[in-house]
DNA sequence: AGACTTTTTGGAATCGATTCCAATCAGTCT
DNA sequence: AGACTGATTGGAATCGATTCCAAAAAGTCT
């Protein structure tokens, strides 16, 4: 027994094709009488429009695909989250994939876009370079959430990094800390930016950053390890570590921990997102926290806009506002 | 400019849009001369055939879904790893989407199976009952992983939990604990089973679990902790705990941690699953390995069966075999 | 050269749902 | 009753890629 038709209903039912596919579409240009028997047919027979052939007909799939290099992060998972909210409420199905940072992988998820397989891309951690990535928002459904590209012409939310960064550095050195050091994560472009919102906040209070590590490959717990490590074979030690996650911040604290060291009496660690393991740390982590599921919500109204509006394109970045979270670790 | 069809490129390329059709498809039966003029004007015109026209002919979307309640869980998204990098070798595309545990949306989702938007489904933590998913397995190309029915008709691959619980309650035990206390999750199938393991190990041991506790809501870091904060009311206190999973271990170590006991020392813990948090806990924990990726890959062979092969509907279910981690938080 | 394969090609039919247009039906008004 | 309006309906055309079949082109052999 193959898939029923609407052809079938129709031959159920009674009806002609057009009919059937009217009471499917909630047209009310269908009588009581014909409405009842084809809803009849339709239960009868277990009819489910096929999705490509209506997708063909409608040109648009009423699905939306995100992509990010892994899932595991918690920012990432509650902007989609967010994102998939809105786009429940707009009738949307929002699906992820996760790139591993496979530049092929990542290629063929994005021709699903191309090739109409989904009506709109959402970009959280890129592999592509940033040019591409301009291109591709040019002149396709395409928004970033995250890590966005420095140009007017695509569309991206984030919190403003750099200033982010700057804020919890001063607070590190607000809170005393003299002798700064930072584990960052160079491959990142918010990366990059906390770097930069780090050495502000530095030379504003005319210190010198003692120490930048960057870590070119992994960012993670026991990258985190790891870096701390270094930062312990230094002389004189930092002071303060501001770490560009608080996964690596939590391994830094570990570190220092094992070392005989105490956090934040010799050294204060800071982290970045506000995730889980900012509070699963001991002392529980100072950190920025994003706002994440905002931003995957406003994300879907601008690619909404530029899904369905005809001039709508919506250009520019959105910054929502982060908020500095004081715990244990940078102050008793 | 609208998209390109195989029209376009058949009249650019002076030839019948059967040509096009088998350059596409890298039929032999095509002259030297014609592919180049196709090419040519598939590359001129930026052609890319259309996929839900394409999928409709072919009946077929080379899509697969997973479902899974979040994201979040590494297990999870380790499965997933594994069964995408599978299925990309037969070159499906695998997507996720987390269903909140909301019935609705996982309805919607299961759709999109029943509607040819995809062509098969991985359940990693359903939300429906288990009638509903044995029947849908029945009927269907679906594969379970992690939390599978107790039925022969659908297929999954699990490791085997309750011989699991029954293994790191043993080594409790073994390491001289005597009051045994679990922190379980009532509302997973893989929870009802853990508990059945500890109990056995329990009688086994000739000793009265001293309490259960299980959770029936969330069981994340801040339950563990809540759930913790009751069993430091008990007299006497336990001398063990067994947690359902790493972060709520990691909740309990925390909570224990700060009422001044000591782990192991007073209250021993163990975990499950190693994830990142076992590692990031003071002391690591003790805790049950999973071949996520193994598992992944396997299920997508199943599937892979159930998709293609005409009577290869896979039944049963498989049991990867799981390892004891032995760290600090059991032995010191 | 003529008969016969083999290779290559064009083009129509097909997949299933939607939509437009014309036709039919029912109802209203004078 | 006849004319007219509006509500329903049937059915063909359409979306774009694939595939099958027959026809044309190119070789092969005696």
């Amino acid at each position: 027994m193959a898939r029923a038709t609407v052809q079938d209903v129709a031959k159920t039912a009674g009806v002609s094709v057009g009919t059937v596919s009217r009471v499917l579409n909630g047209s009310p240009a269908v009588s009581a009488a014909s409405k009842e028997k084809v809803t009849g047919a339709i239960r009868k027979l277990n009819y489910r429009p096929l999705a490509s052939a209506r997708d063909l007909r409608r040109d648009r799939t009423m699905r939306i695909l995100a992509l990010a290099k892994n899932l595991n992060s918690p920012v990432i998972s509650e902007a989609f989250r967010g994102f998939g909210d809105a786009a429940a409420l707009s009738g949307y199905v929002s699906l992820i994939a996760p790139t591993s940072g496979d530049l092929e992988r990542e290629q063929q998820l994005v021709d699903m876009l191309r090739n109409g397989s989904v009506d709109g891309l959402i970009l959280f951690s890129p592999t592509m370079p940033d040019a591409d990535v301009e291109a591709l928002a040019e002149q396709l459904s395409v928004v970033q959430v995250c890590e966005i590209v420095d140009s007017e012409a695509a569309f991206g939310v984030s919190i403003d990094d750099r200033q982010a960064a700057f804020d919890i550095t001063r607070h590190l050195i607000e809170t005393g800390s003299r002798r700064l050091a930072m584990i960052g994560n160079r491959l990142a472009r918010s990366g990059r930016l906390r770097e930069e919102g780090f050495r502000a906040a530095a030379a504003e209070a005319g210190l010198a950053p003692e120490h930048l590590l960057l870590a070119d490959g992994e960012f993670d717990f026991h990258a985190g390890r790891r870096l701390a490590k270094e930062l312990l074979h230094l002389d004189p030690l930092p002071d303060a570590v501001f770490c560009g996650s608080d996964t690596v911040a939590a391994g830094c604290v570990r570190e220092i921990t094992d070392a005989g060291l105490r956090v934040p009496g010799d050294i204060a660690v800071a982290g970045f997102d506000d995730s889980v393991q900012a509070e699963m740390c001991v002392p529980e982590l100072t950190t920025i926290r994003q706002p994440a599921y905002e931003m995957g919500q406003v994300a879907f109204e601008a690619l909404f806009a530029r899904m369905t509006g005809p001039g709508g394109h919506r250009r520019g970045r959105i910054f929502l506002s982060h908020e500095l979270v004081v715990r244990g670790s940078t102050k008793d």
